[in-house]
DNA sequence: TCTATATAAATGCAAATGCATCGATATGGA
DNA sequence: TCCATATCGATGCATTTGCATTTATATAGA
């Protein structure tokens, strides 16, 4: 049986971790923003499909990955279709799908996008944590993630 | 001068915290709906509101204590006192201005998300870290957060 | 083979969000 | 006092999201 109520430890860690999640997007939307680019979530299908490379991949692969849901993912895709940075094949296996590629103007966007999200990681956590730290930061986060690892 | 490209060990806290955060509050969101219940943004009203007292908070003092934009506030005050948990009274020293108040419904509601989702917090916090690694984690949020607190 | 069920992706509609702006009141000079 | 500016809160409109359903194809079993 799971227990009902968290620990002191577990609510002030959870508090932090919905804080300070939710303050570090907004800088590095924010960022994006300024700069006249597209939101975080283009940016992660952009990254997704280029280190798959040409072999693309299939949008319901997207969904685990981005975490959006399905319906998200069909649309974002949609989106990035239209503004000509990726393009849709049909699957050749398999009729109801299809192969989802970026386009190299869709690899220009990642680069621009990287310029400015980058940026923004660097100075929102190498200039506040040790690389030791945020080491362990980034092990401790994954201790937390789902399903577990181990 | 900002450093325009993130070392690797931020690269890898930024992905995991990313990732681990957006399914964290996916599952937390996930009880509350199955439970028939609001959604998290109105426990963390509730919860200022409750915490605050008979006094009662301005509207623009929430902005900051939920990570709300000010429009935010605004529409989600409007469905909390729509459903009876919070009451508007005009502000005796700023006729701009308004206190909002957490009803007796609006401790009944807090009290009956908390149920819900302070096991959610213990079922993702507590089964997956120990006390001191939580604490550990809260630490290390802490130095991110934004504007540094030392 | 034929049928029932499962999966892939899209979409209509309602609700929520973001952006810009507005109306109202407050405040700080000239 | 009067005016320019700032702040509080709400809202019209466009975009995005969530939910449920739809269409099309695939798969498993009788």
């Amino acid at each position: 049986m799971t227990k009902a109520s968290p620990s002191h430890q577990a609510a002030t860690a959870w508090a932090r971790l919905m804080r300070v999640s939710r303050q570090l997007v907004e800088k590095a939307e924010d960022a994006l923003k300024e700069a006249g680019l597209p939101p975080l979530a283009w940016y992660d299908v952009l990254h997704e499909l280029a280190e798959t490379g040409e072999g693309g991949l299939r949008p319901f692969e997207l969904i685990d990955r981005v975490l959006l849901a399905q319906y998200g993912v069909s649309r974002l895709l949609g989106r990035l279709e239209a503004d000509g940075l990726v393009e849709k094949l049909p699957a050749s296996d398999d009729g109801r799908g299809q192969i989802v590629r970026i386009t190299s103007a869709g690899r220009d966007m990642r680069r621009r996008i990287w310029g400015v999200y980058g940026a923004s990681i660097a100075g929102l956590m190498d200039e506040k944590l040790s690389a030791e730290e945020l080491e362990a930061l980034a092990a401790l986060l994954g201790r937390l993630r789902h399903p577990p690892i181990g």
